[in-house]
DNA sequence: CTGAAAGCGCTAACAT
DNA sequence: ATGTTAGCGCTTTCAG
């Protein structure tokens, strides 16, 4: 590899001279001719700056490291490191992969991460948990991602979960349906808190009634098969709310059964628009997004403005490649940041085209 | 940060002392009562090596980089990331992300890296597709994961297709059924026609006829359910081995409209054990793992064995958190490495536990 | 406007 | 057995 020393031979200058062009910081210093000369050299040579000794002068690194449980276990997983990668890049930082792979522990990990001067971490989960950061980062810029502290100590962004329960609900009541079952989930987690009280605001503000007997927590398998199938069966609802998309799967093995349509006979409305069932099942399923991509989009956005100030997404420095969900600023003072998340409008609620 | 100056300082010795007592170096160099006292005060200070620094001077920087497509859009994505960090990790490497998000030019990243000294890439796709290697990565160690190049330039691994569809056959074969539909897919993929010649394998070492009508290939959504339905009406197969798990869906859909009982009226098998699928249907949809972890692992193994010599699997020097295909060693000299993918047994063929 | 030189933290060849 | 010293490639004063 080309060394600026190389450049500064070849091009009969001196090495500071060469620093100088480099790092724009030529204007009015160096004369246009010989930075134009310079430059001319660098691309002739494919110089590409050593970003080892440029970090061992400058004590900053423009690496950042994402902290994640299970890279691999819950859909949609890629998604968040998807985003977080995409702002990292745009804002010229390259990041580091470390999992948290379960009870292992990370502290060794982290301490490699410390040891190269990572300057800033992005602590995520696959889905939405109360964490503890782990205390050896205590010293770092840290930003957490799809999970929430019970103290605000570090900056974080987390689904609105009571805006998706209130937004799925709405979406159905909006479609004309009168008797909305929901089917939650039966474990003890911020989004099934979240997604239930938002379906009984939408409820209420409708003014519809809040019907215990519409309710079911449930797990998978054929358990959750045949209480769905109970619960349908009992109280012949016209649309349904499912926590997320595998179990809004039992609503379609119903309706085979039953000869039922779905999309006519009966609305369905999932929670992660999980490619694999939503664009599989017919018809399509209409899904709640989780912006994944938007919140590592945001994460990474965060953490490198703590780093080194202003705010990439307000200044567009940064452009999301996708986005359903809005993302917001880095700079607004909520606590955590809760993001809003889009329907994604397909084939299964009534009045959407087929 | 402490830094060795720290220590030489306060133990009252040179930092060359220092730096051969923290490197292992000191045996026979370095009298027993001042390395113990200089181990003493580096974990009074908490030392952590600089690694940048300590890279400048080697030249290795201990990283490697992962390169792909879309880390987000398909199934498991993840493991293959998850596997390659596991056993990065293990060997005392750290791992970056670089995403090439489609058609975007990711030439700026690749450099990017290159400066950074990254000592060698994993270059991987998440379909098994055919590749080109950016010129870019010409003089540096590249290993292929999950797809292949026309020509051996770069070792790689893959997944056994044909296997796949071989031991998916006989799987059904061995539990009784003796007309096997299959369905394949539309595009002409490596899996697609791996797969396929696979199945005819199997068929033939049975000494089953190749029955042409017995085949379709579809995508997904109401065509492709229509098709599926009017295979099985026609030809009223009693097994059925499905390119994925998302068209195996379309069986149990088939099934349910129709009364029949998956894993005793029919047998189903598919590809990608798809945890959204296979563990949601009823009953669980027994499938062929694609070994996205154990390729993840493999190649960040072999790729280290290219930068420093020896065979990190051989030597249990990376042991893999997760299989359920056995890992190949680094040292074969099969171009490209195929490894055999494991099936997940569940409810969905005769003769299986419900 | 341009160059010389110091030094970031560390390693390794060379002196003592 | 221990210390001295010269860089690795770069940025950043400070001199000219």
């Amino acid at each position: 590899m080309a060394t600026m020393k190389d450049i500064a031979a070849k091009a009969r200058v001196s090495v500071s001279t060469v620093s100088l062009v480099i790092n724009h910081r030529d204007k009015g210093h160096v004369k246009p001719e010989i930075a134009e000369k310079i430059r001319q050299v660098a691309d002739e040579l494919e110089y590409h700056p050593d970003a080892m000794a440029r970090s061992l002068r400058s004590g900053r690194t423009r690496t950042i490291a994402f902290i994640s449980d299970q890279v691999a276990t819950t859909p949609h997983a890629g998604e968040i490191i998807h985003g977080a990668q995409d702002a990292a890049r745009q804002l010229g930082y390259m990041m580091f992969i470390i999992d948290a792979d379960g009870e292992r522990n990370i502290d060794s990990d982290i301490g490699q991460a410390l040891g190269w001067g990572v300057d800033g971490y992005i602590y995520a989960k696959f889905a939405n948990r109360y964490v503890h950061v782990p205390p050896m980062l205590e010293d770092s810029q840290v930003v957490v991602v799809n999970a929430q502290e019970r103290t605000a100590i570090h900056p974080g962004i987390a689904p609105d979960e009571v805006g998706i329960g209130h937004d799925a609900t709405k979406y159905l009541i909006d479609a004309g349906c009168r008797r909305i079952a929901y089917i939650g989930c039966d474990e003890p987690a911020i989004a099934q808190f979240g997604r239930l009280q938002g379906y009984r605001q939408a409820l209420e503000e409708a003014g519809l009634p809040f019907d215990e007997s519409l309710i079911i927590r449930v797990s998978y398998g054929r358990p959750a098969l045949e209480a769905v199938c109970a619960l349908l069966d009992q109280t012949h609802p016209d649309g349904v709310f499912a926590f997320n998309d595998a179990r809004a799967v039992y609503v379609y093995d119903y309706a085979f059964k039953h000869g039922l349509t779905i999309g006519s006979d009966l609305s369905v409305i999932g929670v992660d628009n999980h490619e694999v069932i939503c664009d599989t099942t017919v018809p399509a399923l209409t899904s709640v997004e989780l912006p994944h991509y938007e919140m590592g989009f945001w994460g990474a956005c965060k953490v490198i403005s703590m780093i080194e100030g202003g705010d990439p997404i307000a200044e567009h420095r940064a452009t999301p490649s996708y986005h359903a969900a809005t993302i917001p600023t880095v700079s607004g003072d909520e606590w955590p940041t809760l993001i809003p998340c889009a329907i994604i409008a397909k084939q299964s609620v009534v009045g959407e085209v087929s």
